[in-house]
RNA sequence: GGGAUCAUAGUCUAGUUUGGUAUGAUGCCAGCCUCGGGCGCUGGAGGUCGUCGGUUCAAAUCCGGCUGAUCCCA
């Protein structure tokens, strides 16, 4: 818990009207996260650091689950390393941030702040690796990463350095390094949708938009409430791209040498910023139950003569939901009205809130409020865990539903490019179309409307239900005109 | 890359046209009051008016440079 929490009245921007001036407010005032001189730097302040912090506390668990084992890794890469590849380096060099000096002597060599760990890890791997029977080697690293962006920041959607998980594999073929790529992207998808109720569509990248080095990246990408997309977590397919420049070979069960073949995937700190923008509303945040810090506040509500009692009982009440695996906090601030509480919790999105009072006392009841919808509603003590779990499951659904209802009206099929510019200028959303597979024709879409291919759908099924994508529908690339042999979706992007 | 607007207490802000050492709110501190949807009262602390320079007896105010922020256009 912040030990200071602002008695500033809540946020002021209407999400509806002013979307951006609303985030920041959000940030700032819920206490997630605060900002320094440095531009693209943020300050990750305790409420918002104990969201990132269960994030990575169900994340770890699967990761675990499936085989990958935590490491820790230098932030610095020296120059050649990350050179070694030679596309990888041209595509992150222009947003490395260098060091060259150590006090007052040049070093001689540059170490680049790491954009991302492969060249480094890599490196390392021929060492840990001779013999199929190393095979696979699955690690995970939370870490951060350090990506110069000058020119538009917004905290948690994009920064100079930004909290992350990288994990990085290698396994003896081809089939078996594609398989983890799937097992990890459906992790993701499953994190994503179930636990974060954020509706994604789950596909490959363009080869404009996969990660650098990658023989193909896919990507779960979500929409966000201005219609732009946002990417939520990627897993890349490395192929030998790196195992041969990094000379990482074993000796397979015939006694032949051969290249391992690797992966590596993530998810950053961009998945706060999505939830804020998805679930929030002009009282503030929403919190899904299992990445709330505090999944349900008390608001004991007393007088003078009564407050010992009120209390007392407020704090059993915390004891025994506290004893059930809840993250319960008691509100005994005397500066405070019990309306004036109710007003900062809901703004700091905690999930479930009861008040208790003296005449809850006397009944034996207490009164619990869902911080979605506001919805109260008096229930007897000995129901109250099975009422706090339905509410839970209730409220994650209906988030999830409401996102999904949205995704829906804002995505559309379109065939005709002049009726996808005029789409573009007047709102934002995701448009569904042919695509010839060329990409000049991705640039020149980029040039004319600032919309690029964010995903490639696996398949119709990854596609929002109702839409019409039968090859009737769609058979001509929206630029050229030419056969279509890819459905995509287009979108303007965060 | 081009343009516009702005910079005053932790935050928001009045004052700038017409030069005379800064207004109000909120927050903060102390005390009282009590809390079922952002209570109220009393007192107090908090400012080199973004920065550097110029004009002037005198600059938040007029002029110029710089820095930073926001918005618009490419």
């Amino acid at each position: 818990m912040d030990q200071k929490i602002s008695k500033e009245f809540g946020i002021s921007a209407k999400k509806e009207d002013n979307f951006s001036e609303w985030y920041s407010q959000i940030i700032e005032k819920t206490g997630l996260a605060d900002f320094i001189s440095a531009k693209g730097f943020i300050v990750l302040r305790p409420y918002g650091f104990a969201i990132w912090d269960l994030i990575k506390n169900y994340l770890d668990q699967k990761f675990k689950e499936t085989g990958h084992l935590n490491g820790f890794l230098p932030c610095l890469i020296p120059e050649s390393l990350l050179n070694k590849e030679e596309k990888h380096f041209k595509g992150f060099n222009p947003e490395v941030f260098w060091v060259t000096s150590s006090g007052d002597s040049l070093l001689s060599e540059k170490l680049a702040l790491r954009p991302t760990s492969e060249a480094l890890l890599y490196s390392i791997f021929p060492k840990w690796i001779s013999s199929y029977r190393d095979l696979p080697l699955k690690m995970n690293f939370w870490n951060t990463a350090l990506r110069a962006e000058i020119k538009s920041t917004k905290p948690f959607i994009r920064n100079s350095e930004f909290l992350w998980q990288e994990g990085h594999t290698a396994h003896v073929d081809k089939k078996e390094a594609e398989d983890e790529v799937m097992t990890i992207l459906y992790l993701y998808k499953h994190f994503i949708e179930k636990i974060l109720s954020i509706p994604t569509i789950s596909g490959y990248k363009s080869n404009k938009e996969k990660f650098v080095g990658a023989d193909y990246t896919t990507a779960l990408e979500g929409m966000m409430p201005d219609g732009k997309a946002l990417q939520l977590g990627t897993s890349h397919n490395l192929g030998l791209n790196f195992s041969q420049p990094f000379d990482i070979k074993f000796l397979n069960k015939n006694n032949i040498e051969d290249f391992v073949w690797q992966t590596s995937w993530g998810i950053s700190w961009r998945l706060i910023g999505a939830i804020i923008m998805v679930h929030g509303d002009d009282k503030g945040l929403i919190l899904p139950p299992i990445v709330a810090p505090i999944q349900i506040i008390i608001i004991p509500v007393y007088k003078n003569v009564n407050e010992q009692l009120v209390k007392e009982h407020a704090n059993r009440l915390k004891d025994s939901l506290v004893s059930l695996g809840y993250r319960v906090f008691v509100d005994q601030r005397d500066e405070f009205t019990a309306g004036w509480k109710y007003n900062e919790w809901e703004m700091k999105g905690v999930p479930v809130r009861i008040n208790i009072g003296q005449r809850d006392i006397e009944s034996n009841k207490v009164e619990v409020v869902r911080r979605d919808n506001r919805q109260k509603s008096i229930v007897p003590m000995e129901n109250l865990s099975k009422e706090i779990e339905k509410i839970f499951q209730r409220l994650q659904y209906d988030l999830y539903c409401k996102a999904e209802t949205y995704l829906k009206e804002k995505t559309k099929v379109i065939t005709n490019f002049d009726d996808f510019k005029r789409n573009l200028d007047s709102y934002s959303g995701f448009i569904v179309t042919g695509w010839c597979g060329s990409e000049d024709c991705e640039v020149r879409v980029k040039e004319n409307t600032g919309a690029d291919i964010r995903v490639i759908p696996f398949d119709s099924k990854d596609l929002p239900t109702g839409l019409n994508t039968t090859h009737d529908v769609i058979k001509d690339c929206i630029y050229c005109g030419k056969k279509a042999n890819k459905i995509v979706i287009f979108a303007k992007a965060y």
